[in-house]
DNA sequence: AATGAATGAGATTTCATTCAT
DNA sequence: GATGAATGAAATCTCATTCAT
């Protein structure tokens, strides 16, 4: 049950860096606001992430971990359908989330393009993480080759409705999309 | 018929700045690089723009009406049908931008998520003219009360293909999602 | 007669570098420093030169031009022995400045070396030009190919002087090392 | 006759600090530097030197000894012209590092302009220790009241071969330096 | 209108030093 | 004594905005 200490304050650090990304874009975010944010003072944040962009690596590669192991878990537990259809349940229950502020998954791919380090492509692999995921029900509902293609139609349903959503401010822009990709699965 | 001098450099301002917020990010940009990209003094910027947000909101502005031309000229010489298609043709055409910067238009409402100002609402009417567009077509062609909701499918579906094809990076998954809209479109 | 302002204030800048860099040392001295002594607001300093080490660069530069300057004169108006003799009696002029803080050129090359950029190589040449001007000294003297071994000796001779009385602090080790110098140099 | 741990830990910083204040300058050096080249945590550098101006001190005090020990050695066992000689033939099997580096004794005083405290004074007589040397022995070649004068020179002509033989980075500058300082000592 | 320079607020980064265990 | 983490002061750097001509 205990931790150390430092483990604690890097975490602090990173949740709330993943928070404040997310909801206030990452360059719209200063150090301060993430180290104000997780109650530490600045000068520390140094001492767990050397840079700006060393905390936003890291806050990429906990998106990443974040993914797989929620996938993991519903790919563990459920049926391929119901994985599938999981993703769909859970836009509704965040979906005041999504309409504010996107996807967090998507934002940060998108947010990253204003750097021009490599970050990009680090972050560029959340979304496959999620083809990936979605490919591989496909291919257990035994779609066989055409499950990549199948996947991405799935995903960028998601984000497309997520987009569209968010740019209109509206939930029944989102329940329309969320209820369309629900009766295609269904339907499968 | 001659333009002022002035109005010629407002012009090549904005112009550079819709290029460079479009393929740099907004808050990637200083108003240097915009001075710089058009060749224009920085001090001479804030003859023609008061602020930084001024220069956004007239950018956001110029997108608009951009939008409104492109489809007004589209809605006025095609048949409904062949409205739709023509966005499905034109992303072909442009796929290189498409999947290494995104759409103009999605890029610049997510850019300002980070701008705490109104601008966010404004932006966020781009997306709504693409639905608009979309629901006109889908009345013209007979669909009535379901024209919003199908427009919203054609939009999302463009906008999640364009996502995902800039995130994975693939010429080949922008085309899967391009294939699949315009059967669907040509099936009506 | 008229100077821009723009060329007044990079002057005053790169003046007061130069003096403070030497008096206070290269890493000892801030930006904030060098803004002050030049009566200039600190972040005006960056319009003049992007970053610190751009600073130095120029100092390097300004230093260079300096001695090249300098030398330039010596050798067009004085015979060669009278040029060779003339930094010697320069030296014993300036020995408060040369006992207090060194050699500027030395002292820059000098405090360079904590730097880990290409400015090293650069202040490198500072001294190699006091070379070359007493190689030309020399060979005017008719010493031939021994004139670039003679002026290694007589550089050395002045900045090991300078060095040793720096370090003991005493003008009297200064002056002796200077007259033995100029006694060979007389001898020639 | 074993040493307790802590001592090993503090010579350990300290031979390390010796070293890197050598090849990086003193305030090119952080303590973290120093910390991990020795192999130490950096909380524990300040059980053994309370602050970092404590351990530049004891470097210096390490450099003092170093030296007195390094000459009381030669002096005893070595004629004085023999003495003399060796440093120069010293110098040549050390050439790679002090064309890099220099000499370590008179970049450490060096360094420490860049300090405004008192340590400047004490490093200061790093350089009169090599004089008080040459000039023991050169009384001992019994040149009576010359023999500060020309422990000097000798010094002086060690020094700038140094810096010149650094400054253009020539092997052949310093080899040249030090025959002519062999030969003339020779022919004492 | 046009322009190069100036300004200052704020962000990032560094690092000597201290703290808690 | 030893250690990893914490702290804060200060340095570097950025940039929207303003000024003077």
């Amino acid at each position: 049950m205990t931790q150390t200490r430092s483990k604690n304050t890097r975490e602090k650090l990173l949740n709330a860096a993943m928070d404040v990304f997310y909801t206030r874009g990452v360059s719209g975010t200063t150090l301060q606001d993430i180290a104000e944010s997780a109650g530490v003072p600045l000068g520390n944040v140094y001492y767990h992430f050397k840079t700006k962009q060393d905390l936003i690596r890291a806050v990429i590669e906990a998106r990443v971990d974040e993914l797989h192991q929620d996938f993991g878990i519903l790919e563990a537990k459920l049926e391929p359908k119901a994985a599938l259809l999981t993703l769909i349940t859970d836009s509704r229950k965040d979906k005041k989330n999504l309409i504010k502020y996107g996807c967090p998954y998507a934002c940060l791919t998108a947010d990253l393009r204003e750097d021009s380090s490599d970050l990009v492509s680090q972050a560029g692999s959340l979304l496959e993480i999620w083809v990936e995921f979605a490919t591989r029900q496909f291919k257990r509902l035994g779609k066989g080759k055409d499950s990549r293609a199948l996947a991405e139609s799935y995903v960028s349903g998601l984000q497309g409705g997520y987009l569209l959503a968010r740019s209109t401010g509206s939930t029944v822009t989102l329940e329309r999309q969320l209820n369309r990709l629900e009766q295609w699965i269904q339907g499968l």
